[in-house]
DNA sequence: CGATTTGTTGATCTTACTCAATAATCGTGG
DNA sequence: CCACGATTATTGAGTAAGATCAACAAATCG
């Protein structure tokens, strides 16, 4: 009713996994966070949300666009940790700390909501549906994070790459958008440093897949041809 | 007053990190978390707390001992995905789902208490610090799940062992236990898993340790003499 | 105390990295 | 819109780090 409401975005834009994952909330309950999400702030692509030492204030849901969130160590390298597309939560590491731990960055023009955290625990004291809803975000980012340490720990170049093309295809799914047709939103670069693989390496297997016909790439537009033998190579279908 | 009282847990025993972070509750909510806590149960080495595909029911905190947690992929190799120490928390990885996704085994004779979530989010709900301690407790897991990240995607084999075994002090050391003199509770095979190298290859780095007179090794014990270059062996001496 | 698992060491092989050169794409300004 | 330089991507050749295979030693356990 007050012209606020004019400034706050509808939760369910956030997508499927944010702060509205399906069971978790009423429709009334949704209405309520929603008011505390702040506008969503249009971002060009290489600009950050939030970078590494900045005091920790918000989680932001990603609405449109693509976002990458890197570390860096002592030695200057960048460790890209994650990629988020709509739908999907950021800054969720860094609520232990005071500061956030890693950099935000969108990979093209993007939109996010933005979430201040001190909000989002006053609102889940009283709405305790949205309590268990953060833990279980919480939670399945852990999930998330141990499958990519299985897949660094254990695969081989071949099977890193068909895990990450699967796991998008699945996230395209979830979100009702081609699984066969899409656009990388990253560059070659980031796929590499986040699978733990030169570029080079990234490149050629890019190369053989399509050689086998499983793929058919043209920079950063993919097709992919035959999504059985994708997950076969992925070794592990799940995910 | 009740008996029930006999039969749980002081907190405080569980540690420094799981239930009681300091700051985060009071005596008097600790104590109320006490209540709920059940009486730890003994566990023999190998024996396990809880296996991939059971029914989620409970978090587990380490009282004493070790716990090591592992994923079984399809092809039925196992990724060890985390250890854990006396004042640590496992489970939380299976909160966003109905089952456990790991497999939580004891590397040596340990006691754990169990702490029903239900009971766990049933009391979040009134205390508020209990809540914010979740969620930081969650986070905190994901930050330290993407140092991992970190160190599979990018160290070197003799940077792994180096950070793994620094990783280590620093817990010690949070636990008022010798930072240069302890035993490791977990076998060779299960850091090599951890760490994503071979066994073969991790005990030549132990050994180049001890020639470089960083380190003194005898089977499980393990006596750092050189904290200075092991963390700069680790390349980031954070963690 | 022997049997079985766990750890160490050596020799060889393989995967993926590095270096280098070329090609394609992107972004910018004329 | 096209031309320019600057990133970004691809491909090739040589190399190195770590895996694998194999043999042996040490610790653990019944």
């Amino acid at each position: 009713m007050s012209t606020a409401k004019n400034y706050t975005v509808k939760c369910q834009d956030c997508g499927l996994n944010a702060i509205c994952l399906p069971y978790s909330l009423s429709t009334e309950e949704m209405d309520i966070v929603d008011e505390s999400v702040k506008r969503a702030k249009p971002l060009q692509k290489n600009q950050t949300v939030y970078e590494t030492g900045q005091p920790f204030t918000s989680l932001y849901a990603v609405r449109s666009g693509a976002i990458k969130t890197s570390r860096i160590d002592d030695s200057g390298d960048e460790q890209v940790v994650g990629f988020y597309l709509p739908g999907e939560l950021i800054g969720l590491d860094a609520i232990a700390g005071a500061e956030y731990k890693n950099t935000a960055k969108a990979l093209e023009t993007s939109s996010l909501c933005e979430i201040p955290y001190d909000r989002m625990t006053e609102l889940s004291k009283s709405i305790s549906n949205l309590q268990v809803h953060m833990y279980r975000l919480l939670s399945k980012e852990i999930q998330e994070d141990q499958e990519l340490q299985m897949l660094l720990g254990k695969k081989t170049a071949e099977e890193r790459i068909a895990s990450f093309l699967f796991n998008l295809t699945e996230r395209y799914r979830a979100r009702h958008l081609s699984t066969t047709k899409f656009r990388l939103p990253m560059a070659r670069t980031d796929i590499a440093n986040y699978l733990g693989l030169a570029v080079e390496t990234t490149s050629r297997i890019f190369t053989r897949l399509q050689q086998q016909e499983i793929l058919k790439v043209n920079g950063k537009d993919v097709e992919v041809l035959d999504t059985g033998r994708l997950c076969e190579m992925a070794s592990h279908c799940e995910t």
